[in-house]
DNA sequence: TTTATTCTTGCAAACGCTTACAGAAATGAT
DNA sequence: ATCATTTCTGTAAGCGTTTGCAAGAATAAA
């Protein structure tokens, strides 16, 4: 290739001072690809970026000098050029219970598919954090916002609302239903597993719910409870423990409903974390799973499979809500205009080992 | 107050478009401050960066105006202009373990403590992404990075090394002693773990590994060696299973240890995960634990206490660990002459129920 | 061939900030 | 009061992109 290409005059003023890139190596910047490639560095952006009216060589050309310069797009200055920073907030109250895990897991694989980055912040259920940390995300570092079961909603929707800013809710109902959530459904879910317990034969089911101020949570009671109207059994509020999705309340919900001078022959907790602290407790009430007593749980974790019997829960689609909830949140930064919309994914019972036939039947 | 502040004559020239913040509303900048400071736009950020040299009523006014505009910095415009992102990235496997929840909460606990942001990698395992992340990080993102677990270092190590990027690893050696990490005493800890069965008056210990290509559990099984040896023991190679740190592997490794012509009285699994699994083995073998066989853990998770009995193990001081690998990333960020360091914390034996003297002593 | 269109490409400005540099103001020493 | 310092503040350049605009190249239409 003798055919050297005239290096076009573009305006290299002498750098105040070459600063290194914050570490060691200055980094190869769109300029070093456009000398390399000999176009300028506007044709260079124009390819990174996929936009047309590029003649395909040219487009090739660039594309070998990136590789060959291993050249990487700084989102820096991307962002501030164009208003894009390709980073999204995502706000949950904590990590490390597979709950969550699963959710991240979902977005952050659809994240990665559609080249986001992720920008964590975790409020450790400290309510004043979740505004402090919206009101910095807004603000240019992020291009959209996910949040997850969040605690003080009305302390920063409006502002988001107000500026357009792009959100979506997760396993939240939102403040009314113009706010752009997904969710499960608790109610159906709640249902499905009481009628399956009816079913084969329980007539005294208990219920542990979840902490009562999620919406989440008082649909899986409600659920529970038209359940038992349907099937004309009496909805006995002794039978109903007010539990906090803790594993211990879980352990103490099942004491109390067994102590009852006439005892529930199934229990159903709100959620499977609770649902391990009933096996536990019956358990060690010398009784058995599921020939004494029936358990089921929601959610239908990692662990719900690994347990002795295996629990029988409702499971949520958690990896998928987090899926859903990213395709949501792009389409609404790809297109402001977009209409909100909510979710809705359907739960399933899934059956195990931990329920059968109450005994005195 | 009538003295009004001639305006500065500043370059204001008309902006192309005044585009608007990527969402509706187009923030307020550092220039809207100084409007209403009556002070120029270096002097604001002079302030806002708690430069020396500012007049004392100069940083009030500025301040002031701060708080009545609500302005924020823009990260990605101070990162272009001053090579400091404030955020760093976190590279880990997985999330949803309460292992990865107590180290991440370590470290964005002092993370924003420092007013740095987090980006969130997960590898999911797939140690292709690793580099890739990496590549993409170091490109200006971040400031610096935490690797948590990582399993393909070798594929990027050496980058890092070169352009002296700031890092550290969690819960890995490293290459070499020059690599800056923070690990606990895994030694040790299955040092004494062990000795304390022993002197319980164990003589038969069963022990299963973690992964063995990860250097903890390789150091794990060390010290349980040495405490064996230490006290006159013999180390019979049938005693040890080699699992995975997955529950179902705790299930399998003390059923087979079970099914052994001489089972062992104790059981002493890598972790707490494989040691649920263990008790539930134990359990469904139609034994009682601590009285037919002693069980023990190593990390001391969040539930280790929960379970019945609550679970005597070897406590790794996780949050720390999160915590001091930020301590020393930011130490490096802020002087890369900073030597490396290596942070070694210690465990500590939690003795809880599940251990007794064997039965047949 | 000439002219009207449609493609390609380069130039320059702008995004919001940090910081070197230099001039102005204030302070201290003489 | 004068000069040397020291403290304070403003100007300008530059960080690495995106993108409107306009000019040049290629193609289609006449």
């Amino acid at each position: 290739m003798s055919k050297k290409l005239e290096q076009p005059t573009q305006t290299l003023k002498t750098p105040r001072g070459r600063r290194p890139n914050g570490n060691g190596l200055s980094s190869t910047t769109i300029m070093d690809v456009a000398r390399e490639a000999g176009v300028s560095y506007a044709t260079v952006s124009r390819v990174v970026n996929n936009k047309e009216y590029v003649k395909s060589d040219t487009r090739e050309r660039v594309l070998k000098a990136i590789t060959s310069l291993g050249y990487v797009v700084n989102q820096q200055a991307r962002s501030l050029a164009g208003g894009r920073s390709y980073a999204v907030g995502l706000l949950v109250r904590d990590l490390g219970s597979s709950y969550m895990g699963e959710i991240v897991r979902g977005i952050d694989e659809s994240l990665s598919a559609a080249q986001y980055n992720l920008m964590l912040y975790t409020t450790h259920r400290r309510k004043i954090k979740e505004r402090i940390y919206v009101n910095n995300l807004i603000q240019g570092m992020t291009d959209g916002l996910l949040l997850v079961l969040p605690e003080n909603l009305e302390a920063y929707l409006e502002t988001l609302d107000q500026t357009n800013f792009p959100y979506v809710l997760i396993d939240h109902q939102g403040l009314d239903e113009r706010t752009p959530v997904v969710i499960t459904t608790n109610w159906q879910g709640g249902y499905d597993a009481t009628r399956y317990l009816i079913e084969l034969g329980h007539r005294r089911i208990g219920f542990l719910t979840g902490m009562m101020d999620m919406r989440s949570s008082q649909d899986r009671l409600s659920g529970y409870q038209a359940a038992l109207r349907d099937h004309g059994l009496p909805a006995d509020p002794q039978l109903v423990y007010e539990g906090t999705y803790y594993q211990p309340e879980g352990y103490a919900g099942a004491q109390s409903l067994l102590r009852l001078p006439e005892p529930p022959t199934a229990i159903f907790a709100s959620n499977d974390v609770m649902a391990f602290g009933v096996m536990e407790a019956v358990r060690d009430a010398g009784l058995r799973i599921p020939s004494d007593i029936s358990v089921i749980g929601f959610d239908d974790i990692a662990q719900a499979s690994q347990v002795a019997p295996p629990l029988t829960t409702v499971a949520q689609p958690l990896e998928q809500l987090g899926r859903e909830a990213v395709r949501m949140l792009l389409a609404r930064i790809n297109n402001p205009e977009q209409p909100i919309a909510r979710t809705i994914l359907p739960t399933t019972l899934i059956i195990r080992q931990s329920c059968d036939v109450p005994r005195n039947v």
